[in-house]
DNA sequence: ATTCGATATGTTTATTTAGGAATAGCGATA
DNA sequence: TATCGCTATTCCTAAATAAACATATCGAAT
């Protein structure tokens, strides 16, 4: 037999806030470190990129949607931390929900395709 | 009322070929343009992109699919052209049916998410 | 008041990517 | 065999992105 003449299909969703692209996959991804790890900084190491990106994405974010995903805190004897909202677990939630969604409709929708 | 408190999810699917990304939604559009002009040159016009560009798209869609997606001509009075496959045609229908199916599942699914 | 670690932000450097220009090659047709 | 427009490919420049570096700020706890 030779190569397998058929393709297989990835996809991606974003979450929009009106017209603007409020998170993908990566920024899910990096709310869920926060949560577990109660830092940007320490999500940043976890996800291998510089707190200042982590940073960025973070704030972008928090504009971006109606409700504040996460919250910040300064200062204090630990340097603060930041925390991820109940609306930011509503949205993680969501998110994963819908691509795994997708991603069984997707995987259904292949076997369909000849050749 | 204030701003709305919902999200709208877009997505793109790519066709893969083993691991090897073939097309996404961009080159099928390129592979339609190619279609019906009947040539990489004027195809790139009607993208608004350099002719460089669009060739180095359609060389390795070629070298990644199993099959040619398209045939290119050398000389000739016209210079040449290039032309779809019967390949390349399925591929941009099965491309296109995917795509708007994953589009009405969103759709629909977007419609239960509350909050 | 001092300390501590995390947030906040500007500046600079490096890397990647895209774009444009230029040129050679092709070959059916007239 | 001269032409014509398209394919094919290299080289250089510019722009956009990302990474790295540096430093200021914050404030609860001690």
């Amino acid at each position: 037999m030779t190569k397998k003449n058929k393709y297989n299909i990835q996809f991606r969703i974003w979450f929009f806030a009106g017209n603007e692209k409020l998170l993908g996959i990566g920024r899910v991804e990096l709310l869920e470190k926060i949560k577990e790890t109660g830092s940007i900084a320490n999500a940043a190491k976890l996800m291998k990129m510089s707190y200042r990106q982590a940073w960025q994405m973070v704030t972008e974010m928090n504009e971006r949607s109606n409700k504040p995903l996460v919250e910040k805190q300064l200062g204090g004897k630990s340097g603060g931390g930041t925390i991820v909202t109940q609306a930011g677990l509503k949205v993680i939630d969501e998110f994963n929900k819908m691509k795994n969604k997708v991603k069984v409709f997707i995987n259904e929708e292949s076997k369909k395709i000849k050749l």
